[in-house]
DNA sequence: CATGAATGAGTTTTCATTCAT
DNA sequence: CATGAATGAAAACTCATTCAT
């Protein structure tokens, strides 16, 4: 029924990231979002099949294509190394470019019913499948340490980004997210010792 | 004018944490609290401002406890390694043997309206601090690298212990926490790289 | 405006009764009977009014057929018993041949708004004024009492059938409704009493 | 958890019944049965379920009452022949006595949705079983033929009145209705035929 | 003639909070 | 101190109807 595709479409998604950024996720009504996006209220409706959709849809459309990104670029970089230091410098720098969005994905969305976060939570899995595929080539390509447990590194990875851009944000935005690439890497890669 | 105080101010902190548990976030309302804790609905009015402030007092007071418990550890460990192993084990062994209260702290309380989180980061904070001590220290003593950031390393290890943790919870609390303390330390000190 | 006229007229009346009796009165959206006389949902509107138009028009068509089809037969019958005993029989027949339109003139279009009643009410003064002919011959002819009101005798008919025929369609239309002809009429000529 | 008792109870019943006869059934939301009835609109769900509660819990109470006056009123009645004569007399003694009940049960509440008119044929039944047994009494006692069918003859008593009372209300409740009692006992008794 | 995408008004229900007892 | 009945504001969603193509 809903029709998933089209103009509206994408300008009710990118209207609610806009509503959702501004006046936070329990006053983004479905009204407020129509009207952002210059439709009626009721044509929401013959996009989506109801308001936890177009959370869930907005969370799919821009986190697949931002999965889609890292995937094809990591694809063309061969050490592993490289690959986790792309994989920080993408997600950084595509949060960074859209703060919006950032604030949306990484605070507001998370505010949302269990059947929300639930459905986000299944998107959140390619993400981490494809961290975890960096470190097992690691592991493979003898740069990596073998005793290392994949799970226990890819939350390292992924729960120190999410904390990092958490904090950014909480922040205001006020510093350069990119910036943190490096020493994070670092840090990943040889740890706290001397 | 809240009490803030006596038998019946943790009886309704306690019954809040089992009903969050329980019925989740958005299902938790103050009379389903207050039937929990056998007191009538308004007496949750005698002791505490609103319902929002049910909730900071219950990360507060079991949040506060929790830190101070690992202000008063960490002063019996003399190296900042073992500092940081206590933590870490002091962390999950808190959340393992409390799962209910993990549920709350870790997923429910997160869906709460910004006021709310907003004081909840304030709670964390005293904790981001015991935790950059640790650090400090570990640089001091020589034991950790001087050109880490700090903020950044604090981020890691706060960032991985909270994913670790809430993975655990998603999984419904199936493996053991604490066995993970040592290959996450490990990781924190030496890092991925062979 | 409305044509009211032409092959997509009656196949919107026709879909119509089929979407009212599978989905309720309530359940009888525009479009879905749009979709079921295969037109655009527009087109409804270059035959009808509204949608109300169409219910009446419905009741219209098929009641005034069925009045005619009456009117006809009772006019080649010569005695007003026989006369009665014919309305009851093409009344039950009528209704019996087609259990949909039974469903929708029966019980779904009396749960429409009192504009839309009001129009079927006055479309079955028709058929209440064949009655009233019936009895009024019957008197005439010395067959009925000549003490009876014709208007208590002829809601007493009409009363009894339509009762009759609600029963048995909620009674999933299990039993003959024709096999009920002779002992109804027996009852209305007879009476209860030794 | 809805209370179904007390005052309130019966004054929210009470002013369901002003509103839907006044406003019709399809103009007769909440917010303004609760300000008939001098509660707030969230009062109406301590005591009923939800809209359609009132309802139905109107149609119980008014028809319950009713039915259990008839029954009570025939227990002092020998005659199966006055029981049936004092059946209509309080069916239409009751309904003329409060004409806005009449209109909200005869005409209005059988624009209601399936599930609550499910509930109401559910209450109905208990009244057709009374019918039944006074015809039942009336065979048994060698008054009426034993070669009755007594379900017709229950829907020719209950559809005539019922007819009866409809049209009584669409012709502005002008005439008395009790008047109509002895010419249509008079037609059951005996019938047309002379 | 026919289409079907777009419109936007309108209502039930929940639940944090109060205050008379 | 404690109660719990009463309050009332606030928002998602449906669907008859229109009109540009």
């Amino acid at each position: 029924m809903a029709k998933r595709t089209g103009e509206k479409y994408d300008a009710i998604i990118n209207a609610a990231v806009r509503v959702i950024a501004q006046y936070g996720y329990h006053q983004a009504q479905v009204s407020k979002i129509a009207r952002e996006a210059n439709v009626a209220d009721g044509t929401i409706y013959l996009y989506f099949e109801n308001k936890d959709d177009v959370l869930v849809s907005l969370f799919n459309e821009k986190m697949g294509a931002f999965i889609s990104d890292v995937e094809k670029a990591l694809s063309n970089v061969p050490s592993p190394v490289n690959q986790l230091r792309e994989l920080i410098r993408l997600h950084f720098e595509y949060l960074q470019a859209d703060a919006q969005l950032a604030i949306v994905t990484q605070i507001e969305l998370r505010q949302s019913k269990p059947a929300v976060r639930k459905e986000i939570g299944l998107i959140l899995k390619r993400y981490l499948g494809v961290i975890d595929r960096v470190i097992q080539d690691g592991i493979k390509d003898g740069l990596f340490r073998e005793d290392i447990d994949v799970r226990t590194a890819r939350r390292m990875i992924f729960g120190t980004m999410d904390e990092t851009v958490t904090s950014w944000i909480m922040k205001d935005c006020k510093y350069s997210l990119t910036d943190q690439v490096e020493p994070m890497l670092d840090l990943f890669l040889n740890g706290l010792s001397k």
